[in-house]
DNA sequence: GCCATCTGGAGT
DNA sequence: CTCCAGATGGCC
């Protein structure tokens, strides 16, 4: 139960406004809990806030000031208010930040809804007009009437109405309308189970049943249904009256998975994401708070309603980086996850056929249970994964796809079955040169390439968005019509097929050629009926989708990503390469993934065919040990932002002066020293990264040597720990 | 985040 | 000395 205190005791309100401490008030008439959203004044404002504790400040007792208001909001439970708290810690980002712009307040001062009834007052009036006798005929019926079916029935204005009311003929109460709470229906039986699975649940249910935080990995292979394993878990929890949550990459928040929650469940689980209206959020917030949801679907940031009695998070696609925010407040919604589920003694489920490899690591180490699936349901075989040297082929220039590949999608083509070409580039081409003088396109605002798109006609910068036209001469020689495009994106690669297979039906999916989840569907879907003979992609084909013709994969380029200034780019290549080729192929029509390669003898490359993500941890791990970089430790990035150069430059020199503060700590600076600057949006950007272990302790030294150092104005500051991107 | 107050450079 | 813009820092 959260803490109350009485009228006049002085209590500590977090508002938006104060970003370094709380600040003290005295509470309000009657009684404020901890948690409850209050109005309080602030210099000559009123602004939201919310009681986070008992006041503790040196402030004169004399000069507080009252707490103008309780809000009529669901009390966040001390629990919500402690994650929060240590997730602020963790991120080092500071707490109001991190509460107000991560908790959705719902209708803030917003009366609860309610419906208008109509009744009569039992007077009859002396002089009838045929309108009021409608109004009474209908009354006569039924002695409560909403007042919009009465105007609707009767056909009268609501003059006529109010006329009656004020006449004392008739009255009008007002009675709120009650959320009717979530019911699922857990009796329905699920689908059946084959023997892998059911040993899976019972394995799960072995954890579930223990009474303490938990965490379970269940990676399974592609297709190997772990879908039906984690809903007979949710079933179970549940079933025990606890809430739980499923958290999904964004993109994968589509009908055909929330389809088959309701198929389980008999009722459609609440969704929470980006596309949600305003006033559907406010509702499953409230319902939320108040235990009236029982199993909520949405992206990451689902994770901050206030659950009031959570029993079980899974998190689908583990390894997803759409897990991680990466503007704003910087966290990762699958390690936020773990530490709520932590702290409020509930299970968390990390879902992965690809885990990543901090996941690994914490199963190899026990701090996560393991739960394996290692078979496609159905008896289907996981595709043979066959590299493709490129080293004996001969180059033409334009021309990306080895011999060995066209002589397979002939094939399909003939058998009336697809491929798929997988090329993790957008665009047509990822630069483009002046043959003149080499003169690399780039962008205006940033230190990168401008990526052409034929398609759609423009020149696109893959760091800002920024569009431009292709320019028609060059801006350095001026030589006219001089530009050459260097390498393969999609686009060229579709121009290559359809040169080669001039009759194929070809579809090419990529993140900017698709404008809608909807036009994605459709995509998808003509996909599945066949209506394609090649489909070329991104990454974007790689998650989740079901393509029953699919029977060869053909990965372009395996090599792309594996070097370069990120470390984990070999894991994000492992994962997305294992995933695409997990799409060819189903029982009754085997398929296979063709890899072309540079590289052949690459122990990434090696992993990826042999699927042993094991011995992939192992090499990783020595790899990550040779770059001078402990594996698993913890990662922080430290961003500096600012128009002003000189004083991003002198802030960035003054923070490194004082690092031996941080070295004292055991953390360490780690790559190029000092950090270089670079260009986005016309922001000039300083980053440091810092590499220590995994304790708290290192939040609390970073935050110690931040607030050593004088901010200055114009320079932003943000804090990314565990940063995903390297670079 | 907002706004009263401070600071310092340019103009009279 | 005035004016003003931009920086600063407290808000309970």
């Amino acid at each position: 139960m959260n803490t109350k205190f009485k009228s006049g005791e002085r209590v500590g309100v977090l508002i938006e406004a104060a970003s370094v401490t709380l600040l003290d008030y005295k509470a309000p008439k009657g009684s404020v809990s901890v948690g409850a959203f209050v109005q309080v004044p602030l210099r000559n404002r009123q602004v939201i806030g919310v009681v986070w504790g008992a006041g503790v400040s040196e402030f004169e007792e004399g000069k507080l000031r009252t707490i103008t208001k309780v809000l009529q909001v669901p009390i966040l439970d001390q629990n919500y208010l402690n994650f929060i708290e240590k997730m602020a810690e963790y991120t080092i980002t500071p707490l109001s930040a991190t509460f107000f712009r991560l908790t959705r307040i719902p209708e803030i001062d917003e009366a609860k809804k309610s419906v208008k009834f109509c009744e009569a007052s039992g007077l009859e009036p002396d002089r009838l007009t045929p309108k009021r006798q409608a109004v009474f005929r209908i009354l006569g019926q039924r002695r409560r009437v909403k007042v919009a079916e009465l105007l609707a029935e009767a056909n009268v204005s609501y003059a006529v109405i109010q006329r009656l009311v004020k006449q004392g003929y008739l009255t009008i109460k007002l009675q709120e309308i009650q959320d009717k709470p979530q019911q699922l229906n857990l009796k329905n039986p699920g689908t059946k189970l084959n023997s892998e699975q059911k040993n899976a649940v019972s394995q799960i249910t072995q954890v579930l049943d223990k009474p303490e935080y938990a965490a379970i990995l269940l990676k399974g292979v592609p297709g190997a249904g772990k879908t039906e394993v984690y809903l007979e878990a949710i079933a179970q929890v549940l079933k025990e009256g606890k809430q739980v949550l499923v958290l999904l990459p964004e993109i994968a928040l589509t009908n055909q998975i929330l389809n088959r929650f309701e198929e389980r469940f008999k009722t459609r689980p609440f969704e929470w994401h980006s596309a949600v209206s305003k006033a559907v959020k406010r509702r499953i917030w409230r319902m939320t708070a108040e235990g009236n949801s029982q199993l909520v679907v949405g992206a990451r940031s689902a994770l901050f309603l206030p659950f009031a009695n959570l029993g079980l998070i899974i998190i689908d696609e583990e390894h997803d980086s759409s897990f991680k925010q990466d503007s704003g407040i910087i966290y990762h919604g699958r390690d936020m996850a773990v530490l709520r589920a932590s702290m409020c003694q509930a299970k968390v489920l990390l879902v992965s056929a690809t885990p990543s490899l901090e996941t690994l690591t914490n199963a190899r180490n026990g701090k996560y249970h393991r739960v394996d699936l290692m078979s496609r349901f159905g008896g289907s075989q996981l595709p043979e994964i066959i590299p493709i040297d490129m080293r004996g082929q001969k180059k033409v220039s334009g021309k990306w796809l080895s011999g060995a590949l066209v002589t397979e999608i002939a094939q399909r083509l003939e058998r009336e079955e697809q491929s798929l070409l997988f090329l993790n580039r957008r665009g047509y081409a990822p630069l483009t040169t002046c043959s003149e003088c080499g003169h690399q396109l780039g962008c205006h605002d940033c230190d990168t390439n401008l990526v052409e798109h034929r398609f759609i006609g423009e020149m696109i910068c893959h760091q800002c968005g920024l569009k431009s036209q292709k320019p028609n001469e060059c801006p350095v020689c001026h030589a006219k019509e001089s530009f050459v495009p260097v390498g393969p994106g999609v686009e060229r690669l579709a121009e290559e097929v359809s040169e080669t297979f001039s009759e194929a039906k070809l579809e090419v999916i990529s993140s900017d050629l698709i404008k809608s989840t909807s036009q994605l569907m459709e995509t998808l879907d003509r996909i599945s009926r066949g209506a394609v003979d090649i489909v070329i992609g991104t990454q974007i084909v790689a998650k989740g989708h079901h393509f029953p013709k699919i029977t060869l994969v053909g990965v372009l380029d395996a090599d792309v990503g594996l070097h370069g200034g990120d470390f984990r780019a070999s894991e994000k290549t492992f994962q997305i390469i294992r995933q695409v080729a997990g799409r060819a192929g189903r029982a009754e029509l085997p398929g296979i993934a063709l890899l072309q390669t540079w590289q052949p003898d690459n122990p990434v490359i090696q992993a990826i065919i042999s699927n042993d993500d094991e011995k992939f941890l192992d090499t990783e791990s020595m790899e990550r040990e040779v770059a001078g970089c402990p594996p698993f430790g913890q990662y922080i990035a430290i961003i500096l932002s600012g128009k002003n150069g000189e004083k991003v430059e002198e802030y960035a020199t003054n923070l490194l002066k004082m690092s031996q503060l941080l070295e004292d700590n055991q953390i360490t600076l780690f790559g190029p020293a000092p950090a270089p600057i670079f260009r986005i949006q016309g922001r000039l950007r300083y980053r440091f990264l810092l590499q220590a272990d995994r304790s708290m302790k290192v939040q609390r030294t970073i935050r110690h040597w931040l607030s050593s150092v004088k901010q200055p104005t114009n320079v932003r500051l943000s804090v990314d720990v565990d940063p995903v991107w390297f670079m």
